[in-house]
DNA sequence: ATGAAAGCGCTAACAT
DNA sequence: ATGTTAGCGCTTTCAT
């Protein structure tokens, strides 16, 4: 089955041929492991070599074969990111965080969603033939996905979520110490009558949240007077919000479970019940996303620390990559608190 | 070199050794490439083998290895989504779309960020070596990249960008007409001292919107009366919208080249100003991003149709797989006005 | 420091 | 329909 000399190799290339190691050896006079150890930084090569392959190289307009580095060394370079929803205000900015310091660390992201209500498992055969070298993964999860990559040896790094269960390590900012402060806040203001709107049922996150917050306030001997879910929505938060603000005995306080939800609660509060945020209710939200420094907002939250989040998943990973067998770490930073003016700080002067 | 039998493959593997399809074809009685076939759609195999591979794979955890395929195919089913800055709040949606209609498509995403400053030539490289199939893109892009992917056959896709010296298909919004609309609007609602918050100067997006909306505006004999450069950024736009209307001729309505930047000139108006919106100053944006239904703003503005423009995207790219001499297609598409209040609609009463 | 050779896991031509 | 075989482009021993 020799093919004909000159044809070019078998009838199925698609693409313009690019050079090769060996195209380049040929040129420069030299092997072709000489070539590849050109590339390969740390390899023992003279320099009067390697400038002569460099000019081959560059002549040929070559550049090594991703592919095929990986398929003979094993190791991929590429991370597979898997997030559960792009779309909610939160993940760009950890998206970009993360594909920044990936990329710094030499490594490539391949991106995957998973569309809403699937889980991790959906995507992860996907991610796995990729031969990523690494995962970091804020969707949901279930054991048998650990056990995969524990087969696989594919170290695994979990975002904002934890599963004491799995093996991989995780980072995870604080959500119940954050709100822990938020509950402080607004009692030390005076508030008395304090409403929640929750996130989603199936957000670990959210859950955290309210318990974080609830804890502390019967810890200080206040019960929540009001509690609707928002589902982490603008929209389903406003209204949530526009019906506990006008009733009778109404919250002269708020706390929603991220920013978007407070966004929406501040409109309702001003424009479909006509109270003036502090004034006549405080409303705190979490995330410290963009609009809370806008004017229109000025929200007091607690800002979850991406870049501190971001660099720590990385790292673990990176870290991972070296010992195969790694004991999971465990990753908890606190949030900052940011006061701005949707919330009063202070008990009211004449009361 | 022969290894000596039973050593696992080399001392090299750093992963746990995945079952491959010869293991596979040993354990069914099958040849590799009868696995091969199987895991292949369309492969002409018999149901009773592709019953018994199944099986044997299932015990083995069998999955084929894509890096393999992509090295002897020649397709790597992956694509190179390179961005410019994905925190601007307008390209986490467009990932989205993007990645959730790659996905559809039986493609990957692999992103690249294209940090600040600089263009995809820096970038191009890393994406070139991982063999994508294609590359869509957003940031900006010179004729060596043109020539780059044409000479090794790798179709392009800009998304809202253009280049019509490069080889490469582009989709884009039609800005220039958006911001004709906007144009009309102002002018049919009587406004004649109409300012400008333009984008950043290296913007071709903020350029056509500039231009669509000053063009329309001169054809219909009105003359921009102000004019600041916001960066689509909220501070400086707001900062610019507070100096512009604290004038004393100042304008009665404002276009703003983005979303992001209508809202700072909101809250200038509003907050630093005092002047009430629409009432006193019309303003309006251009993306229809999130905040622009809250209703602390509910602007007037023109919405990018980022499924259609995502579609085509994709679409063009699919195509280009089949034809790789595939004529360079542009596809222009109409935003879609959406009024709200941010603007006034007919001249006032009196008047 | 360099070269020869083996082979990563797979697909696709060819032969049966 | 199935098996045989030749590589895809590279890294990594091993020998020099």
């Amino acid at each position: 089955m020799k093919r004909p000399t000159g044809k070019p190799a078998k009838g199925r290339q698609r693409r313009a041929r690019r050079a090769t190691s060996v195209d380049v050896a040929r040129l420069a006079g030299v092997s072709q492991s000489a070539v590849s150890r050109c590339f390969t930084p740390g390899a023992s090569i003279s320099e009067k070599t390697r400038s002569k392959i460099l000019a081959a190289a560059q002549r040929l307009d070559y550049a090594p074969n991703a592919i095929a580095r990986t398929l003979i060394s094993g190791r991929s370079r590429i991370v597979g990111v898997v997030l559960p929803n792009i779309t909610n205000l939160f993940y760009p900015e950890v998206l970009h965080e993360l594909s920044l310091r990936l990329q710094a660390a030499g490594l490539r992201v391949l991106l995957f969603n998973v569309p809403y209500g699937q889980q991790i498992d959906d995507v992860m055969p996907d991610v796995l033939q990729y031969q990523v070298d690494g995962i970091i993964t804020s969707a949901r999860c279930s054991a048998a996905v650990g056990a995969d990559c524990r087969r696989r040896g594919v170290p695994i790094v979990f975002y904002n979520r934890e599963f004491p269960e799995l093996p991989g390590s995780s980072v995870k900012c604080n959500q119940v110490a954050g709100a822990a402060r938020l509950a402080d806040l607004l009692i030390d203001a005076g508030h008395r009558r304090i409403g929640l709107i929750a996130g989603p049922d199936n957000s670990p996150t959210a859950h955290d949240r309210e318990r974080g917050f609830v804890q502390r306030l019967r810890a200080r001997g206040v019960d929540l007077c009001a509690r609707a879910g928002g589902d982490f929505l603008y929209d389903i938060a406003r209204a949530a919000a526009r019906s506990m603000l006008g009733q009778p005995r109404r919250p002269d306080a708020l706390f929603c479970a991220n920013d978007t939800m407070a966004f929406g609660a501040m409109d309702a509060a001003r424009h479909d019940v006509g109270l003036a945020v502090p004034d006549d209710v405080s409303i705190v939200g979490f995330d410290d996303s963009g609009p809370s420094r806008w004017r229109g907002y000025d929200l007091t939250t607690v800002r979850q620390p991406l870049e501190a989040m971001t660099a720590a998943a990385v790292e673990l990973l990176v870290q991972s990559f070296g010992q195969p067998g790694m004991p999971a770490a465990r990753r908890l930073i606190d949030g900052e608190l940011v006061v701005r003016s949707s919330a009063r700080v202070a008990p009211p002067a004449s009361d």
